[in-house]
DNA sequence: GTCTATAAGAAGATAGAC
DNA sequence: GTCTATCTTCTTATAGAC
């Protein structure tokens, strides 16, 4: 690997677990195994490291997430149960990707954050456009109520997937047993969203 | 109001804003209106200020809550959906509680993970149990299903509320319509419970 | 591209006068 | 309790040799 990947993907690193201002160049090339000048060979400052970082973790993490909508086949409500599995599974082994990306979406450092916002806005919309697809088959195979519209249930359901990120870092050094707590949760959402 | 409730005031205002790391003490004092070393006379160091100041912001954010919760009356789908709103409307504000209780409880200073941990695990349970007496008297009176348990609507609820606070976040340079997006969420919800 | 050396500034923290 | 002055350390960043 090129020293300047190695040093994004341990500015990913050192960014996810410390924060912007709590990451200082000489930690990250030591993390690189190389003299904190150095950096300057590759990246213009600091901000120039961080943003590209940004850049690289928002692409990497929409297609994660466009990646385990792919993979998953069968009936809109099995596709939409393990895709729920899987994102909890990511974010449970406390995926980089997933914390990084959330990190500084929600806490940007402040002189950044409009340069972060313009990054970041972009690769939602694509991700909601596959899973209103999926919600639609499920609605024309009689799996789902015709009651409520697809944009109702699209957003129920990410809201759920959020709650869910939002809980299980809350929860995640009490003795929760995250099986049962899937379970509880989809059996109110099956149940507000089946034909 | 004395000088030490001012720093504590300041300073949970600043490190909302730009993390621990990215609040200086000098930032701090100049929001009292005092000099830097000034702050020494009310606390030993800068960790000392925050972790108070992390015990003062854990308190108040449970107190609001629980504050929310005792207000509201009527029926359990009632209060459920006010309670929704009210919290999703301190939400929007940028509720300088919530938003420093999340930061923290989320993205805590490496260093202080633990001491902060320890502080905020606590209020946590009480909150489940107003809630859960609640979702209890809605089933006794026939408003919501016996076909779930308690937990599971309970466990649900808590969902939708952290994944509202969350997509709120996550929308809010965007133009949703919070008032429609709380009634889909709501309504998928409220099929889910009700009897 | 990487290094050593170094600048220039900001950070947390202390000493001691008032 | 608050101040000025100061210390030490760490930070980002640059200059220039190899």
């Amino acid at each position: 690997m090129k020293t300047r990947e190695k040093i994004l993907e341990a500015s990913i690193e050192l960014f996810t677990a410390s924060g912007y201002e709590g990451t200082s160049l000489g930690a990250i090339a030591d993390k690189v195994g190389i003299k904190k000048p150095s950096l300057y060979a590759h990246f213009k400052n600091k901000e120039a490291i961080f943003l590209e970082a940004v850049e690289i973790g928002e692409a990497g993490y929409h297609d994660l997430l466009k990646r385990m909508i792919n993979e998953q086949k069968g009936t809109a409500a099995h596709i939409l149960r393990s895709l729920l599995e899987e994102a909890v599974a990511a974010f449970e082994e406390e995926h980089l990707l997933s914390q990084f990306y959330y990190r500084f979406l929600f806490f940007p450092p402040s002189a950044l954050e409009e340069k972060i916002r313009s990054i970041t806005t972009q690769g939602t919309r694509r991700l909601d456009a596959l899973l209103a697809d999926i919600i639609e088959r499920g609605q024309e195979e009689g799996e789902l109520t015709t009651e409520l519209t697809i944009e109702q249930m699209l957003r129920s359901y990410l809201c759920m997937l959020g709650g869910t990120d939002f809980d299980i870092r809350y929860y995640q050094h009490s003795s929760v047993d995250r099986k049962a707590y899937l379970e509880m949760i989809w059996s109110v959402f099956w149940r507000g969203v089946k034909a």
